[in-house]
DNA sequence: CGACAAATAGACAAATCTGTCTATTTCGCA
DNA sequence: TGCGAAATAGACAGATTTGTCTATTTGTCG
């Protein structure tokens, strides 16, 4: 096996280009970029791309994988940094929600996105888009269940509507309200679902 | 005015267009169907496409306004078939939603695609998207209100944010719990709202 | 320096994309 | 039957799509 540089998954290149195509693919969309406006974004040669990824849609699920690594990393950390109280880090990926949403390159759900444009249930995109919201599910039944919840996997799926809600609305209307929104109502069904 | 026969939007090949247009949009993606494809499925020549519509996009926009039309007579329809009860009729909406995902062409949401799709809050095709999903919630606040909501705009954004995670939920799984899960969600919340 | 892997530019294929144009035929209606 | 609009087939443009291939250069490490 080689050495510095070479073809496996901590190349420098690989890590440019999955940071290149995350930033147009999230800004225009996944069909919309072309591999060749890819490639003179990032300053790239072609055969480098085919090197690193069998194909677009190698390319994509690739992005998508480092998006949703990023995206439970950072509820995590928002967790964290609410304290010890179950309830406050239960709601916290409403916090975390609300930071996004006022970040000036958000561009809604990469994931929600992701199922738009590929809808077949079976398409390995598809699959890599969902398999980050049930990631996001089970972070969400443990913080639900710690919580008190009666029924922490339910809580959770309601919880979960309401966060892709929110990711769709804020999406279209550039604001930062529908955090609130979700996270009042998620509020409201705690304490139902504590009873 | 010429009568039979004409470029108006009663024209029997302009709604057979539409109708190709939005099985194909639904099923595969706006921007994954082709105009060559559509032309071929729906046995029509090429000019006669643009003679009704200026542009793919026109047409998209076409077939959103439409399907929007079609989805806001749906639900009245479920609303008035729910009785007299404004619980009811408020959580008529997940009623019809659990119909839809039963549907085997369900394939998501056609509004929260053509908002991912084209992620632009200026083009003209997210923002038919969007305008029917603000009509939706014009909708939800008169229901919210007749049951009773003490915040019926409050009520409404919420249900909005369940109603657009189910749609997702629903598309990634094939199946209609999701409907349930906001239904439930969703009659949490109007009872915390009549408080 | 020598060797070998990685990256490069660029041609190329074969298909597809939206949209335009023309010449012809079909169709409805008076 | 004949007028005029509507629809047709099909060529065509010009750009773009993903992916392959080759020949060359770069870069790194022993």
């Amino acid at each position: 096996m080689a050495s510095g540089h070479s073809t496996a998954p901590t190349s420098l290149k690989r890590k440019h280009l999955l940071a290149t195509a995350w930033r147009l693919f999230y800004r225009d969309g996944y069909r919309a970029v072309g591999i060749d406006t890819l490639l003179a974004e990032a300053n790239v040669a072609k055969m480098t791309l085919y090197n690193h990824f069998p194909s677009k849609d190698d390319l994509i699920v690739a992005v998508i994988e480092k998006r949703s690594a990023e995206v439970l990393a950072g509820v995590a950390d928002a967790v964290k940094e609410a304290g010890r109280s179950p309830e406050r880090r239960l709601l916290a990926v409403f916090d975390w929600l609300r930071v996004l949403f006022g970040s000036d390159e958000f561009n809604g759900c990469a994931f929600v996105r992701a199922l738009s444009e590929f809808p077949e249930t079976n398409h390995p995109i598809h699959q890599a888009a969902w398999s980050h919201k049930q990631s996001v599910r089970k972070m969400l039944v443990r913080l639900a269940a710690k919580a008190g919840a009666k029924d922490p996997a339910a809580l959770a799926d309601a919880m979960r509507l309401l966060i892709d809600g929110a990711l769709v609305a804020a999406h279209a209307t550039r604001s930062a309200k529908p955090a609130s929104v979700a996270r009042n109502a998620a509020a409201g069904l705690l304490k139902l679902a504590r009873k």
